[in-house]
DNA sequence: TCGTATGATGTTTTT
DNA sequence: CATCATACGA
């Protein structure tokens, strides 16, 4: 393959890029799978190459289909192709997130599924609330089948692009005696009933229509001349299986991805589509993006030494010209407050020195972490941000209000019913609740019409009745309003008239505060929006809660959170075995989870620029009992060449140093401190791709190995004692790690150098 | 029908 | 050790 080499008439979206990138653009035509490592001005390829689509006359915008994971993601290649090409991207209809898109094509022939067009998109809520309701209907003890449990799974099936029909036995079995399969009929039914869908289906439903209905296949496939995807690693099956549709008859696809940043398979993301990308697409040009942009070459020698240690991987080899920078430090600290502290001190320091804190992040593997900083950055006054948690529609008042309109909008939208017909309490129970739903199951009609209905009965108790006549008289009302106000001016009147704003008032909670203000941004969105229903869209797909960055403050967030995001510095808390590679990974999914938890480390490493700090405690809090951790295994798989370890225990960094050493550790593949059941290891070997059982950590002589012994005065038997635990006898010896029954604290795994003899 | 006491249960969460 | 959800009593 070649590519023109760079000229003076080189067009502007084609300037600074490199070698590689300038063929990701200008290989238009036929399959294109572009490996972009971290940092490597993915992005930018990516809108070039649309750009240049364009400007070459190769496509209208509209016959591009550009899908991304993310609104973020999707805004931002928007705003960054306008910026190269003008306003022809306002004409770029198919540019959005998978989901965004589908539904577009899902409105346009939801017939062919049984929906009209105007379904609604339920949330998570709202789904388990119906599945506990065919839970129940099945008779099946909810206690021991959590809805939770039967969501995740038809999540899962739809992940994969399975319909009720296609789940196979064997797969359904897991859940409730093989219920599983009728209860995802039952669902699907119920769905279509009350015309709404989950997330999952917008895909599954064009998957389905695409699959059954020819025609409408070709029309898009001749309507997509070129199709790109973004973070093609964290594609399903059903997304997948989407795209190659789409793409089979014209095959100009390119797809943009990095296999080491995998981090979803939980969510259903299969890192095999990209592995195999170049069997599903014959003749596929494969670039590699290598040159990295962002980082320091230690933090990226760092970070390809832990990556390094996966199998099944594509292999990419990053390199910069970036000057030498500081090595990735490695601090040992006592438990986690003083990590917090710790990090405290430095984020402090980085400030006096003149540092941004808008420059600073620090990255936990789970949200729980947040708080040990949080209640630190309180303590000393040091602004933070947490990001995650939740989403703008996620948040209850906002779901309430929206049902509230989804109800007027849609009368027969029994979960929307349901979530509000007591919200705010207006005496109308379970017991009510239920007798209307007796009545609308036996007529067949929706909740709202059997509720009109059974206020002509003695059914209720008469103030029951009269609350709920109350109601149905509201929202007559407001249904005749609908029509003549604008929306946003008849969602602030419900809000008001149905009681919602009062309540919240006279909480008179900061937090209640919040809600108010929440619902009042809700209404002026509303304003930009021509129909309810374009809002209800936007809301349910689009509307997040970009925190406003007013202040400057530092970060901190899940390493999920931060993927695509960069920063000078750096600070990964909580390297510890159990924590990060999280335990309970582990011992569910085995060497892959292994492996994913492996690339989460790869990204929190290459999210830092200038300095990268990792840290571990010694003693953590888990679910209020003291245990004493080891450093995680990806602590010893860091080059030694580019890290500089400390300790701040006594002892010094040689006894740490000593600790992190997992390579001659007969326990290196073995799951850790875990009582749990055996599920990992069957899953081990079960996986799509897992490998011959092997170490997980090859045996490798290294510094770090060295005074890995243990001690030689401890012996079984022996009494000892523990800064934490107290006194104990030592049950086992491993090393340097020794078992030990504690008087109080029972049998812990805990390193020779935190005990005494006794 | 609503508030309080008890007990199980503890990842990650782009849409 | 919290938190959340369900189970009772008022």
């Amino acid at each position: 393959m070649t590519v023109p080499a760079p000229s003076p008439n080189d067009p502007p979206y084609l300037k600074g890029l490199n070698e590689p990138q300038r063929q990701a653009v200008l290989t238009t035509e036929g399959p294109v799978l572009v490996l972009a490592g971290a940092g490597t001005g993915k992005t930018a390829a990516l809108t070039a190459r649309l750009a240049h689509l364009v400007a070459t006359q190769r496509a209208w915008p509209s016959e591009i289909l550009a899908v991304t994971f993310t609104n973020k993601a999707a805004r931002e290649m928007r705003e960054r192709v306008g910026r190269m090409i003008g306003p022809a991207v306002e004409g770029m209809p198919w540019l959005g997130t998978f989901h965004a898109i589908a539904a577009k094509m899902l409105r346009r022939h939801a017939e062919l599924v049984g929906l009209q067009s105007n379904f609604t998109i339920l949330d998570t809520d709202d789904q388990l609330r119906l599945m506990k309701q065919l839970i129940q209907a099945e008779g099946i003890d909810e206690k021991r089948w959590p809805a939770r449990q039967l969501a995740g799974l038809i999540d899962q099936w739809k992940n994969k692009g399975l319909t009720p029909e296609e789940v196979g036995a064997g797969e359904a079995e897991g859940y409730a005696h093989g219920k599983g399969q009728k209860l995802y009929a039952a669902y699907q039914t119920r769905l279509r009933e009350v015309n709404a869908c989950d997330f999952g289906d917008l895909l599954l439903h064009v998957l389905t229509i695409l699959k059954r209905h020819r025609d409408v296949l070709e029309q898009y496939q001749q309507r997509f001349k070129y199709i790109m995807v973004d973070e093609y690693q964290d594609t399903n099956s059903s997304q997948y299986l989407w795209l190659r549709l789409l793409a089979q008859t014209r095959k100009n696809i390119c797809c943009v991805g990095d296999d080491d940043q995998s981090i979803y398979s939980w969510r259903g993301a299969e890192v095999a589509n990209i592995l195999r990308f170049e069997k599903d697409f014959p003749g596929a040009v494969i670039v590699r993006l290598e040159q990295n942009y962002r980082s320091t070459p230690h933090i990226l020698g760092a970070a390809s030494g832990v990556i390094a240690e996966n199998g099944n991987r594509l292999g990419k080899t990053l390199w910069t010209d970036i000057d030498v920078g500081e090595k990735v430090r490695v601090l040992g600290v006592w438990d986690g407050p003083e990590e917090a502290r710790r990090v405290g001190d430095e984020i402090e320091a980085i400030a006096r020195a003149g540092g941004s804190l808008d420059e600073v992040a620090i990255l936990v593997r789970a949200q729980h972490q947040t708080r040990e900083f949080e209640d630190r950055f309180i303590q000393i006054g040091l602004p933070y941000r947490i990001v995650g948690g939740f989403r703008f529609y996620e948040r209850a008042e906002i779901r309430d209000a929206l049902a509230y309109l989804r109800l007027v909008n849609q009368p027969a939208d029994d979960l929307a019913f349901e979530r509000i017909v007591n919200v705010p309490k207006r005496g109308l129970g379970d017991k009510a609740v239920e007798k209307l739903h007796r009545l609308a199951r036996a007529e067949g009609i929706p909740l709202a019409l059997a509720a009109a209905r059974i206020l002509d009965t003695d059914e209720l108790t008469p103030q029951a009745r009269r609350a709920l006549g109350a109601f149905i008289g509201d929202l007559a009302r407001w249904r005749d309003r609908a029509g003549q106000l604008p929306h946003a001016e008849l969602a602030r009147q419900i809000l008001d008239e149905s009681g919602y704003t009062a309540t919240l008032q006279a909480e008179r909670s900061t937090e209640s505060a919040g809600r108010l203000e929440n619902l009042s941004e809700l209404a002026r969105a509303m304003e930009e929006y021509e129909t309810l229903g374009a809002f209800l869209e936007h809301v349910s797909l689009v509307m997040d809660n970009e925190a406003q960055q007013d202040e400057r403050k530092l970060t901190i967030m899940t390493i999920h959170a931060a993927k695509g995001l960069e920063f000078d510095n750096v600070f990964l808390a909580g390297w510890e075995e159990g924590i990060f590679p999280s335990q309970r990974a582990l011992d569910e999914g085995g060497l892959n989870s292994l492996e994913e938890e492996r690339r989460l480390a790869y990204v929190a490493i290459t999210r830092a620029r200038k300095r990268c700090t990792i840290l571990h405690a010694a003693n953590r809090r888990i679910y209020g009992q003291w245990t004493s951790s080891i450093p995680s295994r990806f602590v010893g798989e860091l080059p030694p060449e580019h890290v500089d370890e400390e300790s701040s225990m006594s002892g010094g960094a040689s006894l740490w140093r000593a600790n992190w050493s997992e390579r001659d550790d007969p326990f290196a593949n073995v799951a850790r401190g875990s009582s749990r059941g055996p599920g990992w290891q069957r899953a081990q070997t079960g996986g799509q791709f897992s490998r011959e059982p092997v170490r997980v950590v090859e045996a490798r002589t290294s510094a770090v190995s060295l005074g890995n012994k243990g001690r030689d005065d401890v012996s079984l038997g022996q009494r000892v004692f523990h800064q934490k635990f107290g006194y104990g006898t030592i049950a086992a010896i491993e090393g340097n790690k020794l078992e030990i029954d504690f008087e109080t604290a029972g049998r812990k795994r805990v390193m020779d150098s935190f005990v005494t003899l006794a």
